[in-house]
DNA sequence: GCTCGTCTGTACGCTTACACACATTACTTT
DNA sequence: AAAGTAATGTGTGTAAGCGTACAGACGAGC
């Protein structure tokens, strides 16, 4: 089946394992189609299923009293949906919802448990990618604060092109400024700014990365910053970043 | 040991556990002292020790690029230092730094990691902790961009408070700036604000509440939808918020 | 073709917070 | 008591972003 051919190889998260260990994560997940404005979930749900995208990007969004919702973060076929089943707790936060079509391997909460416990270098991977998750979401409550939009503007334009791996995205300024969490008016003149020099272009929804070069240039340090983390953490066999062997050892028997 | 007793019993984190186990974990723990001004961690280091503070506050801060450190979030004796080592990674992206004096349980890496893999209610209650962590920082994010600096003030100013169970506080206006991520202007003016309302008092880096009810009121919501979260995924014993006992079960056997 | 709905551009006054500079207050030290 | 230092208050001008309103531009469908 291509489909499943597809997607088994491009959960870049799951690629870190080694072949066996992913082949038999693998055999317990199903493809499943990823659709244009999919709700994955809302906050309080219980956690029915792990999501593993591997194309189309689902964002993860906070609701604070009656703002509108804020993205705080894209998933794409970097990462996976529901770490805190990892935790020990089943109910989720936020929403999720698919911005990007595509598909994602998806398995059980209950399969994903036994998987968790018998299956160590997935176990390490996924609490590492906890981590991941949880610094950049620290570097995001960071820029937040210190940078101005057209930065944080070219980041998230860089995070969105990381998890389609094109330079064309189909997305709305207005829904650019929901998850920038500023009005839409402000991202029109960012991007108005990036078009003058020639770095973007775009149309009713249709944006296109010319000069990816000088985007990284122009972005906020928080984008090399996050890349250079999922790198350096996720690396299972990284011995700089993970304990040391004798401890490793007391974690495994 | 006096000493020793009070702060044993006064980790709210590890008061969750019962009895015997928080006296098999604490067993393996030394007392320290948090002197002000104590460094316990910069970015990059290696782990050594994990810390949970029976009295006291240590602040969890984040540089980016050449701004200040800015502080992300307060440890008290709700919570402990360190929750990557959970999660498989030894090092620390983060400065640590005692805010004020106190004490804490700490334990060594080695013995940390051995206590987690063979006391299951606490690796069940420190892995939910990683998610209440998780969810605090998500509403630190939205709330930096929605909230004005007021409110905040607002709501750092109750965490504080929850962590030292006093209405006296020692804090200068320049840390609470540096905590909030503005000027130390900004907070003077918002203080100010905040005296005036006859909610607080201060000088010199003392400052008293005296309206813990109106500050309340006054405070986003944040700071109310922090507290639930914490009661509710921490409580080891909540049916509502863990898994289903047979997928518990599996996690055990 | 024409209409309708969606997406994008522009404008204006207002608020929040910034940068910088300097004044005042209170506690400490000698 | 005088001097020094840390903490707090005030003032002026500037910048980023908000709320609102409205105008143009493009594309889909009839």
């Amino acid at each position: 089946m291509t489909k499943h051919q597809t997607a088994l190889g491009n959960n870049r998260l799951l690629n870190f394992l080694t072949r066996e260990n992913r082949a038999q994560f693998v055999d317990y997940c199903e493809i499943v189609d990823l659709n244009l404005g999919d709700v994955l979930g809302n906050p309080g749900d219980t956690i029915q299923h792990v999501y593993f995208p591997t194309e189309g990007i689902i964002s993860w969004e906070k609701q604070i009293e009656d703002s509108p919702y804020l993205v705080v973060t894209l998933i794409g076929n970097e990462g996976m949906l529901c770490i805190s089943l990892m935790q020990g707790v089943d109910i989720t936060p936020c929403r999720a919802v698919v911005q990007k079509a595509g598909f994602a391997l998806r398995i059980t909460a209950a399969d994903f448990l036994y998987q968790i416990e018998h299956n160590q270098q997935l176990n390490l991977l996924l609490k590492r990618y906890v981590i991941v998750a949880h610094n950049q979401l620290l570097q995001t409550a960071a820029c937040n604060l210190f940078h101005v939009l057209e930065n944080r503007l070219v980041r998230l334009l860089l995070m969105f092109q990381d998890r389609t791996q094109s330079d064309e995205l189909f997305i709305t300024q207005e829904l650019l400024a929901q998850m920038l969490g500023v009005r839409r008016v402000g991202v029109t003149k960012a991007a108005g700014s990036l078009k003058r020099k020639n770095l973007i272009s775009y149309s009713r929804g249709n944006i296109i990365i010319h000069d990816r070069t000088n985007l990284r240039s122009i972005s906020c340090s928080c984008y090399q910053a996050d890349k250079f983390l999922y790198e350096n953490i996720l690396d299972v066999d990284n011995p700089t970043s993970i304990n040391t062997s004798e401890n490793e050892q007391q974690l495994i028997d």
